[in-house]
DNA sequence: TGAGAGTATGTCGGATATGACATATACTCC
DNA sequence: GGAGTATATGTCATATCCGACATACTCTCA
């Protein structure tokens, strides 16, 4: 692992040697889980900028606040698919959501 | 739709006023087509340059050679989420992931 | 303290995506 | 023309994701 991502990682509160390792992660799917985690942030972040509660956000939606919730979640049931389409509804640009992920 | 967008797509053949209108899509959702596009065709550029058949491919995402060929396709059937994880298994970068689809 | 607002978590039936298979199409080489 | 290889398309059963609901937790304010 780079020096400037171990920094990074530790910063967040990763006990870097401990969780990835301890669950197996390969590289990809810790890619995986990492876009999603940024994904997430990005939808939280972007729904408290517009002050809007979780409810009124799954309203936009169609969806339901468990479900909104459990995508700031990063929950494993919830898909970046859903994410993304979420993003685009509060009207993050593509260009926004590339910047996003990496 | 601002001129700078109306060139691109004009250049790539779509005839502006027919397919996405004809279909209604809106803006969230041509963007989320538009992405899923750009990441097929980054993985079939990234299997070609690898020189790997469908096939192959199928077989180390542990998938199926139609799914692949679905993959490229942009069928409606694909989620994004596949793509990505495709991509990532080829190994692609979260960098490069994100500058893909914007 | 307790009522109300916001968020988190567990579960479930129905919806959608998945790998697999069969088969079709396209192309090359003989 | 036909055999071989690569890709495309249609369908299906199962797996996974989804919205919804119930309910738990966490604040704040009076």
């Amino acid at each position: 692992m780079k020096q400037s991502k171990r920094a990074k990682l530790e910063t967040k509160g990763w006990k870097v040697g401990s969780a990835y390792e301890f669950l197996d992660l390969t590289a990809e799917e810790a890619a995986y889980v990492e876009m999603k985690i940024a994904l997430s942030e990005k939808l939280k972040q972007r729904r408290q900028t517009k002050r809007m509660t979780q409810a009124e956000l799954a309203r936009l939606l169609r969806s339901s606040q468990s479900r909104v919730a459990k995508m700031e979640a990063g929950d494993p049931s919830v898909s970046i698919d859903l994410l993304v389409k979420s993003l685009l509804a509060l009207g993050l640009s593509k260009k926004e959501l590339g910047r996003s992920i990496s």
